[in-house]
DNA sequence: ATGTATGCAAATAATTTGCACGCCT
DNA sequence: AGGCGTGCAAATTATTTGCATACAT
């Protein structure tokens, strides 16, 4: 659904003006190399994703678009969220909601999800480089990708309601 | 929605007899201590749960009592399921897809999810001891817990088509 | 000019909810 | 009797699709 109620991303965190403006040179062009079509839509629902750090819905980036005065359709921003995505100009991230969710962060990163109010945030984790997927188990998948993706309790709802817990993640 | 197409979950996995059996318990008797009823539909479907390895949806689920000569209502297994993972007895697993799905191992592990057919199998990543998160770049979030999603191309996709890169997933 | 992208509205999918009824304690 | 759990159907939410039109190359 598209414009109704609001859950998670409390504060729209704002990407580095430096790596918006490179993303979006980065789009443009390779958008040019393999002869697709830059089109306003487009290029303003990848410049809006690529603006927040907070792993925006389809229907967020459509509410931001159209409060900031650009028109378009609801319909448009899914499609060019998937096309996005295929293109690889983008990255759907998992989650345990309803509403997908994206990125266009495509260094690798882990993400922190608050339980609480649904925000979501990158986290820089290196893994130690000798940290390898062992075969056994693996049953012949082809390893491609890995999200590590940490619940927890954000800054905010803790100040706000203690009830975090502190456990697990190792 | 509730019972039309099929995706994902290409062959039902089952659990160790041994670990239903146990879990089965478990939920009985926690749900004794804790004064919630210990019904017919409730029970069903965690046991149609702990017995799959395949991380159903509420759909699939469904399905499978329906087919086993269980009758109960699709709304009733969505509410089972948000209870049972209200009490802590099961948890909503991490997806890029539309339908939320569920998982009955409580044990710490990771996920194999192939991005060809969808399903997705458990995998036992061991960290490394030492592995912390570092405080740095939290900024005041509390972990509680964390899920490794691990994207590729599964065994029988694979044979089928060989689309398979090898890559990052150091 | 040509085909692809967009807009609109309807269709579909996934999930939630209101209300009446039934069943356990 | 009292209250919680369930079933049914309708409401909501999320996303996709068909078709006519608009626009980038």
């Amino acid at each position: 659904m598209i414009s109704t109620k609001r859950r998670g991303s409390p504060e729209l965190a704002p990407r580095e003006p430096e790596d918006i403006a490179n993303w979006c040179g980065q789009f443009q062009e390779l958008c040019r190399e393999r002869g697709v079509r830059v089109t306003a839509q487009r290029l303003a629902v990848y410049r809006a994703l690529a603006e927040s750090t907070s792993h925006p819905t389809a229907d967020s980036i459509y509410e931001k678009l159209r409060v900031g005065g650009f028109s378009l359709s609801p319909a448009t921003v899914y499609r060019i969220l998937e096309f996005l995505e295929q293109e690889g100009l983008v990255r759907r991230v998992s989650t345990t909601e309803g509403a997908g969710r994206f990125d266009a962060n495509l260094r690798r990163h882990s993400h922190l999800a608050c339980r609480v109010c649904g925000s979501m945030m990158d986290y820089e984790l290196e893994l130690p480089p000798q940290l390898r997927l062992p075969d056994s188990g693996m049953d012949g998948f082809v390893p491609e990708e890995f999200d590590i993706r940490i619940t927890g309790v954000c800054h905010q709802c803790r100040d706000a309601s203690p009830h975090a817990r502190r456990a697990a993640a190792t």
